[in-house]
DNA sequence: TCCTATATATAGACAGTGTCAATATATAGG
DNA sequence: CCTATATATTGACACTGTCTATATATAGGA
């Protein structure tokens, strides 16, 4: 039983049932095709298959449309971050390890998804689901900080900014090419364990 | 007496005659006011006074308009930390300082220059003059950095790229408006000391 | 079951964009 | 003076985001 019947099976109802997600899916599809910009509302609609102004119903505009996609990006990273340094054994610190690394590997792997988690210009800051997404990750770096180590030389927040801006300025530098590709350079040692 | 003639001084003449340095004082100009984005090649012949598709002899496309900004702006920078850095004295090391603490301060005083300096989608990463522009404030970090130490326990590289990235990825989060701003959370000091 | 409010879709228009082609004008050099 | 070249204009095209008016489908109450 369809939620919404079909004239036939090939062209969908004039109501699409669940453009919403279609959307959105849309939308990732062509970031990790061709970086944020691609991500045009026409475009999407089109992959949607439905008309240019259809979206409208479900995102009020391109930016919100995009404010979206990156919140959705951020959760999904939390979670990659979450399953890391949850795996991890070891003293404390080593969660603060596995914490930055899964945030430079996933910035490696996903260059276009992490490029919009970071396009300020393209969304809403002031948008609520998505300052909560960005907070979550910073407060679970402060809280994985804090907890690894007895002595405090460093206000947490110190330490964690320093720490997220050297893994992002990283990231950022070796997606956009900049420099030398320096997969060891670091500690000499294979990316995936350094820092 | 003037090269090329004027009909009356009011109106330009069919020829501008410094067109090139005009429409670049122009995208500076919107640059500065509203950010990369808003430097569009229509916009920028308008606020020349000629018409939309003359800026095209100057410079190919948009992304040549861009590169050569972007190009100076990195000269520009170069010339402000050579000034910071040349006037240091003390240890080898306060250069260093001197280097990073002059980046900073460029990035908080001119936000959208230095958004356009790393915006990559924006300009021809490989254009020559761009290259060469960057590659030289790199290379004078290395220096810097190279004399500073008398035992390297690093690659030089290795520093250089760890330093770049704390500082940009320190200068982007300020900018983005992301986390605390935090004027002097690194050392507890006003920041034009910090790092 | 019908009726209506609401959700969701379409089509068309508008102003803005980058870029191209055709054309016009100015300048430089033989 | 005459012509090649540099530089400018006008107009067109295909895009874009967004708005309005309109059409259709769904849901829920009478």
């Amino acid at each position: 039983m369809q939620k919404y019947p079909m004239t036939n099976r090939k062209r969908a109802a004039y109501h699409h049932g669940n453009l919403r997600e279609t959307l959105l899916a849309a939308a990732l599809k062509l970031l990790d095709k061709a970086g944020p910009d691609a991500i045009t509302i026409r475009e999407v609609a089109r992959l949607a298959g439905v008309s240019h102004a259809a979206p409208v119903n479900h995102f009020k505009d391109r930016t919100t449309l995009l404010t979206t996609v990156a919140t959705q990006l951020f959760e999904d990273l939390d979670e990659v971050i979450e399953k890391q340094t949850e795996m991890t054994q070891g003293k404390p610190v080593e969660k603060v390890n596995s914490f930055i690394n899964a945030l430079i590997t996933y910035g490696l792997k996903h260059p276009n998804r992490y490029r919009l988690l970071w396009r300020r210009d393209l969304v809403n800051n002031q948008d609520d689901a998505l300052q909560q997404a960005m907070d979550a990750i910073y407060d679970k770096l402060v809280a994985t900080l804090d907890r690894s180590t007895r002595k405090k030389r460093y206000d947490k927040h110190t330490s964690a900014v320093a720490l997220w801006s050297l893994a992002h300025g990283y990231v950022s530098m070796r997606l956009d090419g900049n420099f030398v590709p320096m997969t060891d350079t670091i500690t000499g040692q294979p990316r995936e364990e350094a820092i």
